[in-house]
DNA sequence: CATCACATGTAAAAGGTTACATGATTCT
DNA sequence: AGAATCATGTAACCTTTTACATGTGATG
């Protein structure tokens, strides 16, 4: 249940309505945490019956403020300090690793090279919107940073290792013949 | 909805019942695509009725052996070839990094540091299994590793952006002064 | 006056987790 | 005889996704 505590975490450095939330969500967690509109409202009611957050503030199209309260805050050190994070990963994308071998040597290896080119692709974005970040004060760009560096690292790493699988599968033949092309 | 390719992918390799498809996602796929006990035995009425496999043998206690389709086969294909992987990742370890301002710089990189170790000993444990699987002809075991590869050099990386990340805490202190520790 | 941005909600469906429930066979 | 392993299933609950549904205020 981590929605409820990524709408904590950016509620603890400003006061944000829902559609704040949306907007702050699509620009800085959405690598990390997605999280859609319908999910967002739903999970700021629910907070605010924890009493996790109260409305600060109403204004004009029904608009309410939300602000984080003492055991919001509690709540949102509790669960970084304390609950151990879940390390699930789960990847569509490495699981159709494993099955490789169902389809021919050069449909494997341009699976391989797509993942190679989109790892790329993606990196060079991150890489954009790092540069674009980097003169920001604000706690969430500098932390987020932090995360970016990450994903740099990450889409790095994926396009290495897709350029060294693809040559791999080509080095080695599959060991079951796989159905014809 | 990939559980069911990931089953799809086990039964295009050999026959094997929902225990047995248990085993092979707690020794294989755990990395990487997760099922319970229950998700399976549900998959598998779903995959029969859906005609992609079928009942080949029965057993004792019960014991029902399935095998894949035709449709089956060619439902698989058609995912790993012509379905875009969703490439979404949710990291809640990574999601309080983008909060760590709201704890002592102290106890935020003592959450790096620790992120750092258990990326260590993942990869540790990683490179075990890979020593114990490269002996193995079974295509299984042999893409299996590949993905393998993947684990190492994610782990690798995460524990140096871990420590990369440690040091940064320390250089730069926090812009707003955060809660006492 | 029309369009865009702001603003909030509900409902249904799908996927995943946890717990419950039961029983047969094999091994020691 | 008892324990471990094999073996299959159902139910409740939670989270996430997608679609539906509605309305206001500001800008050109």
């Amino acid at each position: 249940m981590s929605l409820r505590h990524a709408v904590l975490g950016l509620l603890a450095d400003r006061t944000a309505s829902g559609y704040d939330l949306m907007r702050l969500f699509q620009t800085s967690l959405a690598n990390v945490w997605p999280a859609t509109q319908s999910q967002l409202y739903t999970e700021l009611n629910r907070l605010s019956d924890a009493g996790l957050v109260t409305v600060t503030a109403e204004g004009p199209r029904g608009r309410k403020e939300y602000g984080i309260t003492g055991d919001g805050r509690a709540e949102l050190r509790h669960w970084l300090l304390e609950v151990e994070p879940e390390r699930n990963r789960r990847s569509d994308a490495l699981l159709r690793v494993f099955f490789l071998d169902q389809v021919s040597p050069g449909q494997g290896r341009a699976y391989l090279e797509r993942e190679r080119r989109l790892a790329g692709e993606r990196h060079r974005a991150l890489r954009e919107l790092a540069d674009a970040l980097a003169g920001e004060p604000d706690p969430l760009a500098v932390n987020g940073l932090l995360a970016l560096e990450w994903g740099l690292r990450f889409t790095r790493m994926q396009e290495e290792w897709a350029e060294w699988a693809a040559e791999r599968l080509a080095a080695a033949p599959a060991a079951a013949p796989p159905p014809a092309d």
